[in-house]
Parts: C-alpha cells; sequence; structure tokens
DNA sequence: GCGCTTATTTTGATTAGTCAAAATAAAACA
DNA sequence: TGTTTTATTTTGACTAATCAAAATAAGCGC
C-alpha cells in the first residue's frame, strides 16, 4: 500500500502534467509539495524503483500506467471527499481542499462508495473538477478561461482551477462560482485586465492571470 | 500537533488503563499496538518527554492532564466518525471500528462537529461506548456484565467492548446488540459458561469469557 | 535468601522522508 | 564558443518509528 507521502507525489505529478502536456519537472513537483528538490529527485527514484513513475534524468518524470490508476485513485477521493463536505456537512467550497487533502489517504474503498451512492454518484465536486470514476476514467474536456474566451457572448462558469483559500475566497466574494453566468464586458492584453458581468450586478475587474483560473462554457 | 501513531499510544493508555485503573504495564501497551515492548519503552519515554504521560521505570505508565485531554480527543474523534459511518452510511456496527482508527487521525475539528451535530451529538457510539464530551469529560458508569449479572431477571444490553471484528460477528449473529433484551438463565463458573434467552427465541450459550464484553443493565 | 522466570530496558540497526549544501549538467547569454 | 545562470542531482546528516537481541531488574518459589 502506498504511503501517504508517495500518493500525494503521484496525485501532484498527475495534476501537473495536465498543464506541462507530458514530462513535470523536479522543480515544480519540488514548489507543488513544498519540499526542497534534492527530495524530489531522491523520492521520484524510488517512485521509479517501484515501477509508478518514469524518470528521464534530468529532464523530468511522468506516470506509468500503475502510477496514473494509484493517482487517479487519490484524486477520486479527494473530489468525493470534498463533494460530501459542502453537500452533506454543508462546509463553504472555500475550505474544503485543505480538509479533503488528509482525509483522502485515511478513507477506504469500502467509505468512498458508500459516499459516492450518498451523493448519487457526482460527475464533479464544488469547484467544478470532475471526478475519476472507479474504473480511472477522467473527465477531460478543454473548457476555454476567462482570460481566453469570447468577448460578450453570454458564459457559465464551470469550473473554477487553483485551490488556494485567497483565491477561493476572492471568486466566492464576487459570486464567482461554478454554475455562475457571466458576460466579459471587455479585455486589454496589454493592461492584462479583464471586466466581467454577472446578469444584472455590477461589473468585476481582475488580471488575466486570475481570469485563466477560471473555466467557463458558453450558455446553451 | 501530535503524531498519528504518539495519538494511538495516548489513546491505548487511556484504554487500557480503564481496565487497570492505574498504571499501564509496558507489556499491555505493547500488545495493544503490536509492537515490540523495547518500542513501547522507547516512545514511553519520548512521550513523558513531552509530559504527555508519568512514566514510572520498570512499574508502567499513565497519562498526565495534558497527556489524557488528547487521548479523549482521540477517542471522541474516534467514536463520532463510528456513529456517523452506522448512522448515515449505513455500515454495520461489526466493522467500522478499523475505518474509525484511520480517520481520527486526518478529521478536523471543524469537520468533526459538523458530523457531530449531523448526528444530534450522541452520547454513545454504535457499540454502546460513551463518546467523551468536546469538553473532554467522559461518562464512567460502570456496568454489570453478562458474565457478573444476576441471573434471571430482564437485561437490556447496554454496551459491547471488545472491538474485533471475530467478536462482533459473532454477537450479531447471536443478536446480541446494544438495546437487545436478554434474560441469563443459567450460569456455571465451573464450566466457564452460560446460556441466556432474548425474549421468545432460542437460547445462546456462550463463555464466561466472551460474556464479560458484554454490559448490561436492569431494563428500568 | 538464592536462583529461576518473566517483564522491561538498552543497544545497535533499519526504513521512510526530509534538509542543507556541494557538485554537476543544461540552458542562456554574449 | 566560452562563460554565467539556473535546474538538478549527490552527499551527508537528521528525525520518527520501528525491530532483534542482549542486558538488567523484579517478583516468585521453595
Amino acid at each position: 500500500m502506498a504511503t501517504s507521502t508517495v500518493e500525494n507525489y503521484l496525485k501532484q505529478i498527475l495534476l501537473l502534467s495536465a498543464d506541462t502536456d507530458g514530462l513535470v519537472s523536479m522543480g515544480a513537483l519540488a514548489a507543488a509539495l513544498d519540499v526542497v528538490p534534492g527530495t524530489v529527485t531522491t523520492m521520484v527514484k524510488a517512485l521509479a524503483a517501484d515501477g509508478l513513475v518514469d524518470h528521464r534524468l534530468r529532464f523530468g518524470v511522468q506516470l506509468t500506467p500503475g502510477g496514473r490508476r494509484v493517482a487517479l485513485g487519490v484524486l477520486r477521493r479527494h473530489r468525493i471527499i470534498e463533494t460530501f463536505l459542502v453537500e452533506v456537512l454543508k462546509m463553504d467550497w472555500t475550505e474544503v481542499h485543505a480538509e479533503a487533502e488528509q482525509l483522502e489517504h485515511a478513507i477506504s474503498d469500502v467509505v468512498l462508495d458508500r459516499l459516492d451512492a450518498l451523493l448519487g454518484h457526482p460527475l464533479h465536486d464544488p469547484h467544478g473538477d470532475p471526478i475519476p470514476t472507479r474504473q480511472g476514467k477522467l473527465d477531460a474536456q478543454v473548457y476555454a478561461t476567462l482570460a481566453t474566451c469570447v468577448v460578450a457572448k453570454p458564459l457559465r462558469i464551470v469550473r473554477v482551477t487553483e485551490q488556494s483559500g485567497e483565491f477561493l475566497q476572492f471568486a466566492e466574494a464576487n459570486g464567482l462560482r461554478p454554475g455562475t453566468r457571466v458576460r466579459v464586458t471587455d479585455r486589454n492584453l496589454a493592461a492584462g485586465v479583464l471586466t466581467l458581468k454577472k446578469s444584472s450586478e455590477q461589473p468585476v475587474t481582475l488580471s488575466l492571470a486570475a481570469a485563466a483560473n477560471i473555466l467557463v462554457a458558453p450558455v446553451r
């Protein structure tokens, strides 16, 4: 059985490889896990010896099919737990990430399946992140972000990536949660800011960097 | 913050000191934690250095007020989680102990309080074990056991100590759960067995050793 | 009270995970 | 291309938790 440290490494490699589309650098992994790079090198070697990752010395790391299976399991646990905390225990969607981070390593498959059933087999967690299936399938649908979408068209927020408390509290304070309808009224690449409007409320201005964390879909 | 190993040592010292009424021996602790005695000695010294226990060299160990506070917190988490697993997730009371053993170290106070409220602030877990209050008060009521109670009088099972799956499954198979009404029809000290009857069902025979794990109260 | 049994403690090693700091390789610059 | 910057790896050390096996202390028997 993988230790929770191993689970965290694998989960983080999975999450980071979604961005970089391939190899994950030691530096990125070290930053994400909040350890020094030397620690990551050591650990990644051990993971490679266990057949969980593929280590290209000096270039980066990527999951093997086995490692990916473990990582998807952790992600599934994390996201189902977050959904439970919000839907059943009525916790705030901005604060459940840290809780799930702990519980994801302690919950058994039996309990997880019960939670999943209690929640009606949800497809997304409260941030809009897709929940891997028990079989390890992860919805890979690509969305536009508020930084890249078309201007003026009505949109629906489908997902808020970036789990930091500060960012989520900012999003919540401005009503930018999954499901919200918005419209980008103005976008200025040079200034790096954009303005958007929720139906009949005052406009919100945010940086492109922040906007890139908010995924949107055209309103059907 | 105490590691989960430390939490387990303290919890186990608390549970064992209920039996021995005072000092807990290294051997008993080693057996309960499934480690060799030398490990316990080493660990207990560290706990003593942290002010969590009082170590009488060569005699035994007992909790300090600080250690007791930590241990009661763990016990509270454990028992609320067990109650949740049975009451909300509808799991079997015979299988929740091992689950709670993991989750008790991962759950935060915020989540625990939500669970407690959801469950209506229960006073006992599914085995009848009392749940410590948030303030660290533990109901210390003493009950008779099936091995020590009066014969023939109608009784109610209030608690099943002993958390092993085998024992609990035996109890469940014979309908001996908290709340069940029973009457000891015959007890033979020499043979070490006793017979009891649930209202209008066939009699059950069990050893005195087994019977000592089932606590009863007179029917009001 | 002397030896035997049993519990406890000590000692020396091991594993997982980590850091600090030195060494090395790759990339970027000029 | 040669030098500097940056990322990665290596090395040596440390902490928490554990075990095996040797040393020691208590308690018990007679």
